[in-house]
DNA sequence: CACGCAACTACCGGTCTGCA
DNA sequence: TGCAGACCGGTAGTTGCGTG
């Protein structure tokens, strides 16, 4: 990092130029802690780095997480973004979203109105675009299949018994070895206490609570797992594990 | 009602290991 | 040899119950 970073910031001296970073998808790098360090390298290059300019454009996806007051003070201090609020879609919009993937993606007459509003109320319902895409792929694949040229409603409905886990196949596939491990026995033993689950986590890992705390917390931020608070627990607070999404849908998928 | 304690979580400094 | 990532131990903080 610091080779390549240093032939960046050459670069940006020599040329004198000043280098525009945009990060899409920030919000992945809260879950990791990531993004302070990230942000620290970039807007602080210039003292590493004298003449070095960056500047940085975030773009998050999570409306929950609130990226200024997540950040580090040392980060806080130099990144001092404006705020550009773009509401999520609208039924209409995600409509004729799909409906000019459907023209790129289908020959006419492949899939009805009907059908395309399903897909578009199932998008919705979601509130996650990929969902329909996804969706209209599947379905278009299922029709194929069953060598019809025309999308049924029950292809929709099929295809979003899958369609509706794109979030969680891909969450799962960025997760280290470890972290599936904990997933896995999540799954195994859901709606148990932080404490039960992390023993047998120590015995199949033989990994310390720390480390097994840090992963709780990440799978908890992807919202892979559901980590609240149990009420009276006997003695001071425990957590209590569980999946946030069908036990078997996850195991399929790990 | 203050206090200690159990059962956790959060954080920090540091070691170990693999890689180029 | 330097670096980054994974991991650990120690310790401080949080919470709510039991106790005198």
């Amino acid at each position: 990092f610091k080779k390549l970073f240093g032939q960046v910031t050459d670069h940006l001296v020599a040329e004198d130029e000043v280098l525009v970073v945009a990060l899409d998808d920030v919000n992945y790098l809260f879950y990791d802690a990531e993004a302070s360090d990230t942000l620290y390298s970039l807007l602080r290059a210039h003292e590493a780095h004298t003449g070095a300019r960056i500047g940085v454009i975030v773009i998050s996806s999570d409306p929950d997480l609130d990226v200024i007051a997540e950040l580090d003070g040392r980060v806080q201090s130099v990144f001092r973004p404006e705020d550009v609020y773009f509401p999520s879609y609208d039924t209409e919009e995600i409509v004729a979203i799909l409906r000019e993937r459907v023209k790129r993606g289908f020959r006419d007459g492949v899939i009805g109105t009907e059908e395309l509003d399903r897909v578009a109320g199932l998008t919705t319902e979601t509130g996650d675009l990929r969902v329909g895409i996804d969706l209209l792929r599947r379905a278009g694949l299922r029709a194929e299949m069953r060598g019809s040229t025309e999308i049924a409603g029950e292809d929709v409905d099929a295809a979003y018994e899958k369609s509706k886990y794109v979030h969680l196949s891909r969450s799962l596939r960025g997760l280290a070895d470890s972290e599936r491990l904990l997933v896995d026995v999540i799954a195994r033993s859901d709606g148990e206490q932080a404490g039960t689950v992390y023993e047998i986590f120590r015995e199949e890992t033989g990994l310390g609570y720390t480390r097994y705390s840090e992963i709780v917390n990440k799978l908890a931020r992807l919202g892979i797992i559901d980590a609240d608070y149990a009420e009276l627990e006997g003695r001071g607070r425990s957590r209590e594990l569980s999946l946030a999404y069908d036990a078997d849908a996850v195991l399929d998928r790990l």
